[in-house]
DNA sequence: TCACTGACTGTCA
DNA sequence: ATGACAGCCAGTG
């Protein structure tokens, strides 16, 4: 690994508290590439340090999470996410194929905030 | 070594 | 209002 932005992606998402979540856009920012947003989430997708790095807590600029590629399931993962204390909110259909579940984390209560 | 792909985001039509 | 397209950078094959 040559450690670079990818592991600034995984220092950052240890760095999120339990009960909050970050954003991919975010997470890249904090990261040095605010235009990696969609890095972050490859970065996080070979997943190096399972278990360290709580990927659950990213989720997208809408709330909503990574559609089929949780770690065990989204229903888990929402569930997961609501047992760390952090909020869902119903009305998701913002965008077009996001929001899928019916279940997006509240952004306006539970985003990671430096 | 080179080329392609990719858990996204923002803007345009 | 919704839908589709392009852009960005770095890792993997």
């Amino acid at each position: 690994m040559s450690g670079t932005f990818n592991a600034k992606v995984y220092e950052v998402v240890k760095d999120i508290p339990e009960g909050m979540v970050a954003t991919y856009g975010q997470v890249a920012e904090l990261a040095g590439a605010p235009r990696n947003a969609r890095f972050v989430g490859f970065a996080l997708h070979r997943n190096p340090e399972p278990g360290i790095i709580p990927c659950h807590r990213v989720v997208f600029r809408d709330g909503s999470l990574a559609p089929g590629f949780a770690f065990g399931g989204p229903d888990e993962q929402r569930r997961l996410l609501e047992k760390e204390g952090v909020t869902f909110i119903a009305p998701p259909n913002q965008r077009k194929n996001q929001g899928q579940d019916g279940f997006v984390v509240d952004l306006a209560r539970c985003q990671w905030r430096r």
